[in-house]
DNA sequence: GACCCCCCTTGACCTGAGTCAAGGAGGGGG
DNA sequence: CCCCCTCCTTGACTCAGGTCAAGGGGGGTC
């Protein structure tokens, strides 16, 4: 209802979507808590929703018919889960229980499929938001396999100064460790990138804030042979 | 036309698809076959066709006014491209052109968005696809940034007997250097593991099958503390 | 049958990055 | 104003796994 479920916007789903799209389908949706280990939905039941996790964390998994238990996935915040079997309609293959109390949206089945049908635009566009998260992921998982810590980091600060190209400083929001693990890398050796580059003059941090010095030799340091 | 053109169900974007549903999208599909360097497409042009990567592989770059070029992306065989600005209906935003001699299939856009706009549930069953896709990538990602190489091999292992759990052979159809680097580990280090794995009778090698004996010690080794 | 070629295996070595541990530095609360 | 807590940095050490190099098969060809 109020706008602060256009948080789903940062799933890839939703990230291309327009706000009226967003009203839409947030008209029947609902934050719902969960405490940890609370059951969220049961495999083999029919699906009646499809979620985004807000916060905390959610865990799919299967029993045996010995009992003993499988996890499938770990959902961590900002991914939707459960939205496959939405759109196939049928019922879950999975349980789902929070690990973490959890916020999560709640958005209907029967009100989603409604809606996309009616509006064959906004599945395009999430189509869209889909294959350029794909597109992203499939990234992601080269530079983790064929990239060194030290260019990946660098990758980092360059995707993040880009679009303000000059002299601005990155202000680093979310603290360093998490954006370390984002990008693979332990806060430690993240650290001593950083110190690295300081001492190469290619960039200068200052509390929270990281200058790029210079774009371009940044750039060729990250390609580069050249690791002195 | 013909069925060799079902390969694109090996696209994300494809693979929950019917046979009814690739038979009507394939109606006007041709293999177009390009040569090493020759451009598949402009960026500014407009988006006139998404493709499917059968064999070779593509590059998509932009162009500095400088004029010198950023690759924004290297397609490899059985992944789609160019599918998102389809979806939204625009230009291509980055140019593309072959890196080695490549197989493409074209998917014109209008057609493309015909069929999809009088067809809801092909929209429903890719947008299923491409969401376990994600879903997907994002286990890699976690599994290469928290598994050990050994973890990844025992898990390779055992999702290729999962099916035939019994005491079925693993096949191995794909030379064990391209199944390495699938799962991000050097084919000598993929060797060792199999080596090791073989001195603790976890599983049998004999040329290209692979017998997993003891399912469970398998898991428990994948997952164990002890690795002696 | 002999040769070759490709793929796999094994060994020896090296290095990138993680782990462990010990300080700083800022900043909010009492 | 001091204390503590959290986050960051730095150093020393370790080790997984990559690199380089040297064989071993197996199977196709002539």
């Amino acid at each position: 209802m109020s706008d602060d479920l256009f948080v789903i916007r940062r799933a890839a789903l939703f990230a291309n979507l327009l706000p009226e799209d967003l009203r839409l389908l947030l008209k029947n949706a609902r934050i719902i808590r969960f405490k940890a280990h609370e059951q969220i939905f049961a495999a083999g039941a029919q699906a009646a929703a499809l979620y985004f996790l807000v916060s905390g964390s959610v865990r799919l998994f299967s029993l045996s018919s010995q009992g003993d238990e499988k996890v499938i996935e770990v959902i961590m915040p900002d991914a939707t889960f459960a939205e496959g079997v939405v759109f196939l309609g049928g019922r879950y293959p999975v349980h789902a229980a929070a690990v973490t109390d959890s916020e999560v949206v709640e958005l209907a089945t029967h009100h989603f499929s409604s809606i996309l049908a009616n509006n064959h635009d906004m599945a395009m566009r999430m189509l869209a938001g889909l294959s350029t998260r794909v597109h992203q992921l499939i990234q992601d998982v080269a530079s983790l396999t064929l990239e060194t810590a030290g260019q990946r980091v660098a990758g980092y600060l360059l995707s993040q100064c880009s679009p303000t190209c000059g002299n601005e400083a990155i202000h680093m929001v979310i603290p360093k460790n998490v954006v370390a693990s984002r990008i693979g890398v332990k806060a430690e050796t993240f650290s001593r990138v950083l110190a690295t580059l300081r001492g190469r003059e290619l960039i200068r941090v200052t509390g929270n804030d990281i200058h790029v010095l210079d774009r371009d030799a940044l750039m060729r340091w990250r390609d580069g042979v050249e690791r002195t």
